[in-house]
RNA sequence: GGUCGCGUGGCCGAGUGGUUAGGCAGAGGUCUGCAAAACCUCGUACAGCAGUUCGAUUCUGCUCGCGACCUCCA
């Protein structure tokens, strides 16, 4: 556990070492979907980024607590006292009740999560399991003079919580410049009257009559703010101060920021040691949205229905992809750049099975250390996946020399290359092959196949040789003539 | 308008004050009955202008272009 990781503070802005507060125990929290719809291309960046987090912390040593929400409360689609609910509105529009909605979308994202390979977090606290629990805090809030009710609405005093605090210490935002900054040429928002201050934020939100999602309060039959359910989650879970909050940049501003002053306003104590958010996805060069009509379902990635996708991609393509870029810049996804990561990966499952096909050299270099040392420094380096990936192709190009016959592997190289793929690729970076046959009986049939072909060519009988390549080539098994003999694959 | 970030070779995408990212595509070579794969070699890129410096793609300033957030959004 002496590995000095660094990660970027989106609180400092700078790359710090991590150091948990009570190692060797880790608490991390990642704000989860909204489940008013399929999960998407964007769901996938933050949970993959998050994903190899954990894996890696758990690599390290650590036993880190994951706790990830689902959002079945939807937020207000607009701030207005009418504005209704995301997951009331979609439930209105399918004809089904909220927490059918709920439900399916929830099963949805859980089956993307799972071909993504990201592993399942610790904890998953829905936010309408713990509508008692965000009552208590706002309570707690309120009690500390923070917070005020109007109107049956409950309201945060972000201007009182500033004359303590750094109100907009995490987006760099000052609340005066709020106020200017809102009225300009924007919106007349309904409620705003209820409102001390522009800047204030909802902590509890009066139901009119037609809502469907309410819950009764001391204050009104209502349902929670947008932020609240985060801090209420994470104090229970991780306790007053944790070490990680992940979550997309989109939400440095305002939810995160008013999850810190939740927080900080309940209990007097800042909640999180380290926030990090992962950058945005483009589609084509532009940001992916519903209007712009370039807006992608995981789903429709897999199966390649979509008018922008000219083929399927494989969801190992799409986590591979991710992981060749870093998690802090913006990535912009294209047909082009999708089919270069898929054969990028297949060019290093290629080479990590040619590993066991290896007769290890009398050479006692040891390329593959020094290839791993560099791996995991560049994973020290704020995670990044991208160098550690070159530096995976460096140590592909050694083993498929080895495996021409050009530079014999040392036994102990062999070995430790088996070793960096199995923990780095396939474990902290959460990459899997796709499932093999695993069948014996293909095996076998494959020797014998194969075998009456080198018997062919022994004869120069190429005709049947190349039938019999053609063939398996047009059953998707892929064959190479090696040194040592044929090789095949499913392709 | 405010805050922040980005602009790298055909494409994607790292990174750095002077010495190799990497992947894909492309060119040549080796191997091979052929093919595929693999291996070897190759491109001397860093928006523009000016400045700091012995030296800048990397630092500073300006210009242009792009984007994110400021409103639900991963």
């Amino acid at each position: 556990m002496e590995h000095p990781l660094f990660i970027t503070n989106s609180l400092t802005r700078n790359k710090e070492q991590f150091v948990p507060a009570n190692a060797p125990f880790v608490g991390m929290y990642v704000c989860g979907p909204t489940v008013y719809g399929p999960p998407h291309l964007g769901h996938a960046r933050p949970y993959i980024t998050f994903d190899v987090l954990f894996r890696y912390l758990h690599h390290l040593g650590y036993k880190t607590r994951y706790v990830r929400n689902i959002t079945d409360v939807g937020h207000l689609v607009d701030d207005s006292d009418d504005g209704e609910d995301k997951i009331a509105k979609k439930a209105r529009i399918e004809k089904l009740e909220p927490m059918e909605v709920a439900k399916m979308y929830t099963d949805s994202f859980h089956e993307a999560m799972r071909v993504l390979n990201n592993l399942p977090p610790s904890i998953e606290p829905s936010a309408s399991g713990h509508i008692i629990e965000q009552i208590e805090m706002i309570r707690k809030i309120m009690d500390k003079g923070l917070a005020y009710e109007s109107g049956g609405s409950v309201y945060f005093d972000v201007i009182k919580y500033g004359e303590d605090n750094d109100y907009g210490k995490l987006s760099g935002r000052i609340p005066d410049e709020l106020i200017a900054g809102a009225g300009n040429e924007r919106r007349e928002l309904e409620g705003q009257d209820e409102k001390r201050h522009a800047a204030d934020f909802a902590l509890w939100k009066k139901a009119d009559p037609a809502h469907i999602m309410k819950w009764p309060s001391p204050w009104s039959m209502g349902f929670p703010g947008w932020h609240i359910e985060c801090s209420a989650m994470s104090v229970k879970y991780l306790g007053d101060t944790f070490d990680i909050h992940g979550g997309g940049m989109d939400l440095l501003f305002p939810h995160h920021e008013s999850e810190i002053a939740q927080s900080k306003g309940s209990c007097g104590k800042a909640p999180v040691r380290y926030w990090m958010h992962n950058n945005m996805i483009t589609i084509n060069g532009r940001k992916m949205g519903k209007s712009l009509g370039n807006f992608i379902n995981l789903e429709e990635f897999f199966t390649g229905k979509h008018k922008l996708l000219t083929k399927a991609y494989s969801p190992m393509t799409v986590r591979f992809y991710m992981l060749q870029a870093h998690y802090r810049s913006t990535l912009d996804f294209s047909n082009e750049a999708l089919q270069s990561a898929e054969k990028a990966f297949a060019k290093l499952v290629n080479s990590y099975q040619e590993l066991d096909r290896l007769k290890p050299g009398d050479g006692k270099e040891s390329v593959a250390a020094k290839i791993s040392r560099a791996c995991y420094d560049a994973m020290n380096d704020d995670l990044n996946t991208a160098i550690a990936l070159s530096h995976l192709f460096d140590a592909s190009r050694h083993v498929n020399a080895a495996a021409s016959g050009e530079r014999p592997l040392a036994a102990a190289d062999i070995e430790g290359f088996r070793k960096l793929f199995d923990e780095l690729l396939f474990g902290v970076l959460g990459m899997r092959t796709d499932e093999k046959t695993g069948d014996g009986d293909v095996e076998g049939l494959m020797d014998l196949v194969l075998s009456i072909r080198a018997e062919a060519k022994a004869r120069k009988d190429f005709s049947v040789s190349d039938k019999i390549r053609d063939e398996l080539t047009r059953l998707n098994f892929v064959v190479k003539d090696g040194k040592d003999g044929a090789t095949w694959s499913k392709g």
